[in-house]
DNA sequence: GTTAGAGTTCAAGACGTCTTGAACCTCTTA
DNA sequence: TAAGAGGTTCAAGACGTCTTGAACTCTAAC
């Protein structure tokens, strides 16, 4: 993990003060921001989180030039950016009567996406290791002079392979029920 | 995430061979690649996850010179690496009499390492997050013309930072155990 | 069909991190 | 204390990814 890295540390009453950016107020910069980090840690863009939490806070359509201007992205970064959290349900794209242009509204799945995405890496990585492993186990009986404690390690391994696939396994279930209790309070509060 | 990528894909049975690397045969080469891509999923370095396995593979102390030229190091690769990977506990630095140098050992607890500098990287951001998020509502507040439904939105991601927090600890909960499981097993099948 | 604004693409370059290797330090032995 | 191998440091540069912005395409209105 890289990248963003918050103004200094200590002193969080000065916080907001190093974020503000076009208009926003510096609580808002501060959320904004605060999503574009957790978000990062994710392995995402810093920037994808930063529009879909200023989508969410506003409630309210914007289109690309609005939000180009409250966040300071340059053309060509929007429009990748949106057209990327587009993809992953993570906000949608509307027409308002009156406008011409594509305007953006919030979803509130922000969690289904890391869940969906991060599961796909997994299936990448983790899975390629594991059969990667097992192939190597195979190579190596085959090769006769191998010797047996160093096979014993080897299947080891292995399993190793296998236990963080079933802890990532249930750790992505879990985040999934979670994100569907929060559904549920977002449901039950939704009231605009 | 970033980095090192898979040799092409498809193909399986000619993985190894563009992993050659000193006299290794091409099943320990591969063995010692995947091991780097799970450390490098973690968000380590891949020449961490190389070090530790072809340590641990080995089972038998090795000096620095020995493992730079079985992966290919630098001088000060090597060094930094083997003090970062000791400072986590995964290698032992050992003497063997007759000899000048530091000889190393791997340590069985990978995933020990996983979890505590995963749950460090934690404890700085999501944490961190979480507060200004807490502080961001505050200053909303006593703004005192933030609309309603807006302080809703805020409150929610407010609560949205928590369930990731709780999700992660639950994460690394699950992946202890499961390592003190495959402690466990590791220790009933020793026999060298 | 033409025009104008909206939206996309992509090559160039900014930015961060990781690696290299020469200079430096340190520890052991005599 | 001197010599030499082993080990560390750090500035320079390699490498990848992300961002920029000018040129291009698309769409809607006339």
């Amino acid at each position: 993990m890289k990248g963003y890295v918050y103004p200094k540390d200590g002193d969080i009453d000065n916080l907001g003060d190093d974020f503000d950016q076009g208009d926003m107020p510096a609580w808002e910069a501060t959320v904004v921001n605060a999503v574009g980090m957790i978000i990062e840690f994710w392995g995402f863009k810093h920037n994808q989180g930063k529009v879909w939490a200023l989508l969410y806070l506003r409630d309210h359509p914007m289109t690309a030039a609005q939000i180009r201007e409250k966040l300071d992205l340059s053309k060509g970064a929007a429009s990748m950016i949106l057209r990327e959290i587009e993809a992953w349900g993570v906000i949608k794209r509307i027409r308002v009567p009156g406008s011409q242009s594509w305007h953006f509204i919030a979803e509130v799945e922000l969690l289904k996406m890391i869940g969906r995405v991060f599961r796909d890496r997994e299936v990448q990585i983790v899975k390629r290791v594991k059969q990667d492993l097992v192939h190597a186990e195979k190579e190596a009986k085959a090769a006769g002079d191998v010797p047996t404690a160093m096979l014993d390690r080897l299947a080891r391994m292995r399993r190793l392979a296998s236990l963080i696939e079933r802890a990532l396994d249930a750790f992505l279930t879990t985040a999934k029920l979670d994100v569907t209790d929060i559904e549920g309070i977002f449901d039950a509060d939704e009231d605009e």
